[in-house]
Formats: structure tokens, sequence, C-alpha cells
DNA sequence: AAAAAACGTTTACAAAAGACAAGAAAAAAT
DNA sequence: ATTTTTTCTTGTCTTTTGTAAACGTTTTTT
């Protein structure tokens, strides 16, 4: 159950057979069905989540309109992290797209690792440089490219992603309105 | 000279005296006039900057274009971080504002503070926390926020930033153009 | 199987932004 | 002090996006 998860964590460290025992057993499996809620908006969260399988999507309410602004798949890390971190309640709301497995890693039992395990901290801390690297670059792309560019992009780094989440949230997580993404598909077409 | 470094250190870990000493050793002092580059195009960078004094900017090159996707002030870190984790060559240019007041962290050396500092790991994990909960907030100004939205609220938490930083960098920073961004501060003087 | 909800596209109109060029203003260099 | 460079604003025109509503289709729920 937890062997995505070490071919994950073997990426960035090399645990030894007991941390890893120490970290599969502070690890909770979950299974859950669609649009189940992991994160509630104005709910302070302690768990981070390593997605087995499914999909999951962060979103934020701006004037009563849910505005999805982080969309991930198989095999990677999610969390509000600001609220996880801070303590403070989440405006970001973290919920399934489909029916999917998770691993739990509660707070005080990371907190609880960061003692038990010295490579601990060198984990999080590679982890964390690949996701500043990952989220600098989802930024420049706002800044750099327009929607349409952002868009082909998007598809050509994960094409199953159109499958897999329903465009008005794919068009919210472009910047733009589930409006304007169905003129730039249009667009696109007619260019080819 | 490394005081405010300390400082900043200070908020995030305990280090012992001894600590403070190896790594004071392994910084070292940098002041450089306006328009200095600190990194530059394809070229790989192996230094991390704590800027004491001064403004830098990052920006990219788009069709010969100058776009600038960070902005710092004092008592901060910059880098380039991609270049500098991965070892590629950076497409991200660094440069100075202002005559500014460096420390200079070597890649080297800081792996050998990984070895010789127990605390480091976690000093730069929470660091690298700090920094993703801001990134976050960046990127999700971008999804959320109407180019007008994402000035007022530069300015509100930066006021200072307009009279250090040319407006059309600002612009760009934005994600718009310094012709948009010139109407739009007309257009919040012709509101009030 | 039928009803309800969610989804994707289109249209008309308004608002905003980009491109390009010209000119004024400010800052930097000589 | 004067020249040069950089910066900011303005105007015109085009393109893109947003808003709101309508409509058909697909999916989900009951």
């Amino acid at each position: 159950m937890t062997e995505h998860f070490f071919t994950y964590t073997d990426k960035f460290v090399n645990f030894t057979q007991a941390d890893k025992e120490l970290l599969a057993s502070a690890l909770s499996f979950r299974q859950v069905k669609t649009k189940t809620e992991l994160v509630s908006y104005d709910k302070r969260t302690d768990e981070l989540f390593f997605l087995l399988k499914g999909c999951l999507r962060k979103y934020y309410l701006k004037d009563g309109q849910q505005i999805t602004i982080y969309i991930t798949t198989e095999n990677s890390f999610i969390g509000a992290f600001d609220s996880f971190i801070t303590g403070t309640a989440s405006k970001e709301i973290i919920e399934t797209l489909e029916p999917s497995e998770l691993l739990v890693l509660n707070k005080k039992d990371l907190d609880k690792l960061y003692n038990e395990i010295p490579l601990m901290n060198e984990f999080v801390r590679k982890t964390l440089e690949q996701t500043l690297i990952q989220l600098q670059q989802a930024l420049t792309s706002f800044i750099l490219d327009s929607p349409e560019e952002r868009y082909t992009k998007l598809l050509s780094q994960n094409p199953e992603i159109l499958q897999r989440v329903p465009q008005h949230m794919l068009a919210t997580y472009l910047g733009i309105t589930a409006t304007s993404l169905s003129r730039i598909r249009k667009r696109i077409v007619e260019k080819s």
C-alpha cells in the first residue's frame, strides 16, 4: 500500500528500513468517493495527503464562484499548506474529482517523525525544493504566457487531464472563464 | 554584518554559537552597484543571495522583452532556484535595481553546512515552507484577481516599491504591459 | 426510465488589454 | 549645463476576455 509512496521518497533520500516502518505506521490509508472534501472552507487542517489513486483539486471561493487553483493526480503530495503550517483556518478547499485512495499524514505525527527520523527534514526539504520549482514555473507561466499558451502547455504536459477534469474547472485553473476556454479551443481547432 | 541574517534565522531555528560561526564563515559579503547581474542568462548559478541592503529583480526574456517575475528588497533570500538546485542553465536573470549589499552562499558550502550543522536542513525546510506559502499566494492572486486588484494589493503590501522600481517593471511583474498599468493608475485616480 | 443537475458551446454586448506610435517628463550620463 | 537615455502617458485601433443568458448535450440522481 505504501509501495508507491516509498518509490517517491527513494527519489530524494535513502530511508532505512526502520525509518520506513516508522513512516508507514504514521500514515493512514483512506479511500474516499468523488466530491469528498478533504479540507473545508474556514476550517483548520492538520493533514497532508499523498495521492495514490484518483484526482484532486484545490479551489477558492470568490464571489460565490469556485475558482480552481490546483489540480493533481497520482503520486503527489497535496495539502492546504498555509493552514497546515500556520495553523490558521483554510480558505482553500480540497476535494476529490474521482474516487480516490490516499495516504494521510497528521501534523502531530509529522512533528514526531522530524524527531525520530534524522533524514525527515532533508526529505521534506527536498520535496519542498521540487514543489517550489514547479510553483515558480506555474507562476512564471501566468506572467509570460497567454491563456492560449497556458492551455496548450497544460495539454502537452498532461494530456489525460482533459479526460479527467471538467473543462470549466480547467478554465478557472488557467485564470480564465469557461466561456473563454471554449473560444480558445475553437480557435485552435480552426487553426489546424 | 551578518546581524540581520541571524535575526532572520532566529525566526526559524536556534542555531548554536558554533553553528552561527560556521555559517558566517561560509557566507561572503558582496557590495555591488546598480544593474549588476547576479545570475546571467543561460549560465549555471551556484550561488544563493541574502539581500542585506538594496533591491533586486528576477526577470525572463520573452521575444527579446524583459519580463520581471520577482522583485525583492531587504532581508530576504533570492536565487535562481531552478538552476541552483538542478544544475541546469538559468533562464532567469537576477539583477540589482539599486546599489546593494549581499551575503552570498555557495552551493558547495551549503552542502557542507548540511553535514556540519544538524539544524541546517530544518532551517532551510522552514524557509522553504514560508517561500512556498508566499509563492502560492502570488500564484493564487494571478488566478483570482484582476490586474487592477493585483496592483492595489501590491501597493498596500509594499507601498515603497513604487518609489524604488520603475513602473514598467512593476507592470510586467503584474502580468500586464506598461501601457496597461498606466491606464489602470489613471482609472484609480479618477475613481477617487 | 424519467427527472434533475451539470456541462459545454454559442451569441450579443461591454470592458479591458495588447500593439504601436508619438510625445512629454524625468533621470542619468557626459 | 546639455545631451542622451529612460520612463511614463496618451491616442487609435484590434484582439481578447468577461458577463449574462440561452440552448442542446451529457451525466448523475432518483
